[in-house]
DNA sequence: AATTATCCTATTGAATCGATAGAATTTGGG
DNA sequence: CCCAAATTCTATCGATTCAATAGGATAATT
């Protein structure tokens, strides 16, 4: 399951790239509009920054932005910043690989082999949907929503 | 991630499988050859059998056998039974979907239509994996390894 | 200097995870 | 019919994580 803390972070993600400006947004902004608890905000702000995504800027004016472009960062970086490995398993994961305490052979492992396939096809789609795809996904469904829309009246 | 529960719960389940007996199976000697603290196991189990995958014995002789074949039992309903959904948000899940509170249309979310693809691609490995391919794919890989062994010596 | 925002530390309440203890119940065998 | 062996039930426990809040320190812009 994804936390509420990775959820808030690809929401304000989203939310800046789609401004893709060059003026700073600041949190209190970013909270209301996203419906985000503010102080909560404050920390995952802070830790995207921390891990590259985001930079920003104090003081008057001041606020958070995009370091880097929204091709260049995919949703699987983002939840792996936030609620760690994708692997179900540790003994599959590929970022934050851990030996299986009580298995005697992974290479005969059943559970290990079924997880490699699930923890391959996560990232698969994780790994290769970037900010960019989504924002253009997101148009796309808001353009055949207004198809929709005028079928009906 | 999946719970150290759940994980049990498999293991117990392709141990099992592998006995394909009528004899039924005490706990206490699943829990010695699995390495499972047997009171933990003695839980699962039995939520195990309230789901249909068991069934028990009391008594002198008696013990848990599978309920149903191999064949019959994916991954996906064990993980489903005791972990709940393989969703990554309830807003995308088939077996327990759940509006998403914050989410105002949710035919546009990003999120929604990233994590979508995600709870597919899962689902289609854990539904299409049964306990019996595993058995299967445990047991090539067994055949791998003798092979490996032979070559070396 | 005043304003505004980020940054830091600490704490909280609730839920979940992993596991244990002890007793109750059922069953088959002698 | 009683005993031993097994499952079944109830309850509790400590530790960790999750989600969020509070309050203030620090820094930068105008």
């Amino acid at each position: 399951m994804l936390t509420k803390k990775a959820k808030y972070a690809l929401t304000a993600i989203l939310n800046l790239a789609r401004k893709h400006e060059d003026a700073p947004t600041r949190i209190s902004e970013l909270a209301q509009e996203e419906n985000i608890p503010q102080k909560f905000l404050e920390a995952i702000l802070l830790e995207l920054k921390k891990h590259g995504f985001l930079h920003s800027k104090k003081g008057k004016g001041g606020g958070y932005m995009l370091r880097k472009s929204p091709e260049e960062i995919s949703m699987g970086d983002i939840i792996r910043a936030i609620d760690g490995p994708l692997a179900p398993v540790p003994c599959v994961s590929q970022s934050a690989y851990q030996k299986c305490s009580e298995c005697k052979d992974e290479r005969t492992c059943g559970i290990r082999i079924t997880m490699k396939d699930v923890r391959d096809a996560m990232a698969d789609v994780l790994d290769n949907t970037t900010i960019a795809d989504v924002l253009r996904r997101v148009e796309e469904a808001e353009k055949a929503k207004q198809i929709e829309l005028v079928k009906i009246s």
